[in-house]
DNA sequence: GTTGGGAGAATTTTT
DNA sequence: TTCTCCCAAC
């Protein structure tokens, strides 16, 4: 028996070990919100649930991993056999197994970010509207995101979004067509589609939807402040039969409003769940009473959220930190140097992060981090798998095992010399709008179709086709990879880019990464869902990386927590975001997300307002600091100036 | 048709 | 500073 009374706080405890039926955990930041779910988890395979009747859906993979991996720990190894991920995720296994009742293949691909740029551009070319005022591609694609995420149509979202913009919102709508056309004619999903296409699963197919509905006894849900309508939606229907659906959020922490997310989801759950049983946690574990101070007033500004107010049970310690600098320079050796004194004190390296409001902010602090000699790692924005060089070998794994998947198809004979869009064009038509790798008259078929030099650069990657369906390596993953490098990309990534070997590594990571995953295809269909704040966390996690310092956006350190935290460019236009301001001038969600920021810190906080920022062709302009500082009561922070 | 150079623009947050 | 687009040469 797990003394459940001895390892949870009187709410956590009423949460964990609730009865059956609707139950709505409002968690504020720090107060064991992941130890309340893992304990749920815990409690109900000891009452005797079977695991796979319990569905956990998560905000990142990290997550996911980390209660699954706790709640073994607590009542054993058989907790491993949760349902547990993301929503894409979940979908997506859904999509694999029953994706053939919308008439998807069980093999489809799905669309990462750039396919679905490409694509996107594709379509406009066209339908001939490739003029300079249409809209860019990363505007088309954004609206219909926007569109799928909040179930409306593509006219809405272009009424909502675009009023202003000079165009035929027709024209608009017939990209949409072509696109949605063009994902079905490859046999494609874009990230919306997963979801969207997982709900029109249970919804449309009664006999879909029975079964799980049947197999999930209870439904969790973490994070859930940041579910959209889909995702709520999706989430009422499997727990429809049952009624046992748990859902832990905070409304102070929804930060995904520009992704569809709709804080109405958890503030009207106990309307959609009238018997539901609510449950506050208000004792925050993480902060020192005085960052929960700054944190209380800072959320004070946001209006119409359910009351709730952080109490401490930390000792008092030091106030946080305001640091008023000249320019990011001089922010950029500030925080050098209140590393370095933190260092002095004690703390490693990996106990302290910097946090920015968008990836560009952190470029000063970047090159003077390297100036100084100091270890860091940074979540960037563009993920681990998104690298052009990764995507080549990804583009070729997809050959050997995706016959109609012609984008990689064209990525990767796009890397032969002479080959470019046209040629691959033609080449996919005559061979019948496939390329099946497994045959070998196709490959023959291939390579006789192709001029002298790339004939010759080809034979390479030919023979490693053929050696990955005679040998059989769809289960040695890593071994392929190795050879395809060796044989190929090495050369190519030499001729390409300039460092050469620094992009060589990754393809050595990726090896490995493979190498864990049970076999090729199994990995292609989960690369486009792994992000890099999972990436990050796993290489940490198994001890790769060295102690260093963490960098990255304020988003990506949603869950997390250090002992020392800086915010960086807390001022007007930075933070909040002068773009988010202007599409709304509603502060609320950049409120939130700043109160966010601050309860990761544990032990020290130090926020940092530099007056001036460059513009472009070397002038300067004036940041005011941030009202986010402003609207504090005085008091709170140990204000100092310039660089001490 | 392909490729590379050069000029120009731009720079939110993510599955 | 880094990506992106367009044009001219092979």
């Amino acid at each position: 028996m797990i003394p459940f009374d001895k390892l949870l706080n009187p709410e956590q405890l009423e949460a964990a070990t609730a009865p059956d039926g609707p139950l709505l955990v409002l968690a504020a930041a720090g107060t064991g919100k992941t130890q309340t779910l893992v304990y749920r988890v815990a409690f109900l395979v000891e009452q005797g649930q079977a695991p796979d009747s319990l569905l956990l859906l998560t905000f990142t993979n990290r997550a996911a991993r980390e209660m699954i991996e706790r709640a073994q720990a607590a009542a054993g190894e058989a907790a491993g056999g949760v349902w547990s991920g993301t929503f894409h995720h979940i979908c997506n296994r859904f999509l694999r197994r029953f994706g053939d009742r919308l008439g998807f293949r069980h093999d489809f691909t799905i669309f990462d970010r750039d396919d679905s740029r490409a694509c996107i551009d594709e379509c406009v070319k066209t339908l001939k509207l490739n003029r300079k005022e249409f809209p860019k591609r990363d505007v088309l694609a954004g609206l219909f995101s926007h569109a799928a995420n909040r179930a409306v149509d593509v006219e809405d979202a272009i009424e909502h979004n675009l009023s202003a913009l000079q165009v035929d919102p027709m024209d608009i709508v017939r990209v949409h067509g072509a696109y949605e056309a063009r994902k079905r004619e490859l046999g494609a999903m874009d990230f919306d589609d997963l979801l969207v296409n997982g709900l029109r699963l249970l919804r449309e197919h009664e006999p879909v939807r029975q079964y799980y509905q049947a197999r999930f006894r209870h439904v969790l849900v973490d994070e859930y402040q940041d579910t959209n309508l889909l995702q709520a939606q999706t989430v009422d229907i499997l727990a429809a039969q049952h009624g046992n659906v748990m859902a832990v959020g905070d409304d102070f922490q929804c930060i995904y409003g520009w992704r569809g997310a709709d804080f109405r989801n958890i503030m009207e759950f106990p309307k959609r769940h009238p018997a539901c049983r609510i449950v506050k946690l208000e004792r925050n574990y993480r902060s020192v009473p005085e960052i929960l101070e700054v944190a209380n007033a800072v959320i004070a500004g946001n209006p119409e959220q359910f009351q709730k107010t952080l109490r401490a049970t930390r000792p008092a310690r030091d106030k946080p930190r305001a640091l008023f600098l000249r320019d990011g320079d001089e922010q950029a050796r500030a925080v050098v140097r209140q590393v370095r004194r933190h260092q002095e004190e004690g703390f490693r390296l990996r106990d302290m992060a910097v946090l920015y409001r968008a990836h560009f902010h952190s470029i000063e602090l970047q090159m003077e981090l390297s100036r100084a000699g100091i270890p860091y790692v940074i979540t960037s924005g563009v993920g681990v798998f998104e690298q052009a060089h990764v995507k080549d070998v990804l583009a070729f794994l997809r050959v050997c095992c995706q016959p109609c998947d012609r984008l990689a198809f064209a990525r990767l004979l796009g890397m032969l010399p002479g080959v470019g869009e046209k040629s691959v064009e033609a080449l996919w038509r005559e061979l019948g709008g496939q390329f099946d790798s497994a045959a070998p008259p196709q490959r023959a078929a291939l390579a006789g179709r192709l001029r002298p030099p790339a004939r010759a650069a080809w034979k390479a990657i030919g023979e490693l086709l053929a050696a990955y369906h005679d040998e059989r390596l769809e289960t040695r993953g890593g071994e392929i990879v190795d050879r395809f490098f060796e044989a190929f990309l090495h050369a190519h990534l030499e001729r390409t880019y300039e460092n050469a070997e620094k992009r060589a590594d990754d393809i050595v990571e990726l090896a490995l990464q493979i190498g864990r995953s049970p076999s090729v295809p199994a990995f292609l269909a989960e690369v486009a869902l792994l992000t890099n704040v999972d990436h990050t966390f796993d290489r940490q996690k198994r001890g790769e990386d060295a102690d260093a310092l963490q960098l990255g956006t304020v988003h990506q350190a949603k869950g997390l927590e250090w002992p020392v935290v800086f915010v960086i460019w807390v001022a007007e236009g930075m933070f909040p975001s002068s773009r988010t301001l202007g599409e709304t001038g509603d502060d609320a969600e950049e409120r939130r997300l700043f109160y966010v920021a601050v309860t990761r810190a544990k032990d020290e906080l130090c926020l940092c307002v530099p007056q001036m920022r460059g513009a472009r062709e070397g002038g300067v302009f004036y940041c005011k600091p941030s009202r986010f500082i402003k609207e504090l009561p005085r008091g709170l922070l140990r204000e100092t100036y310039g660089l001490r």
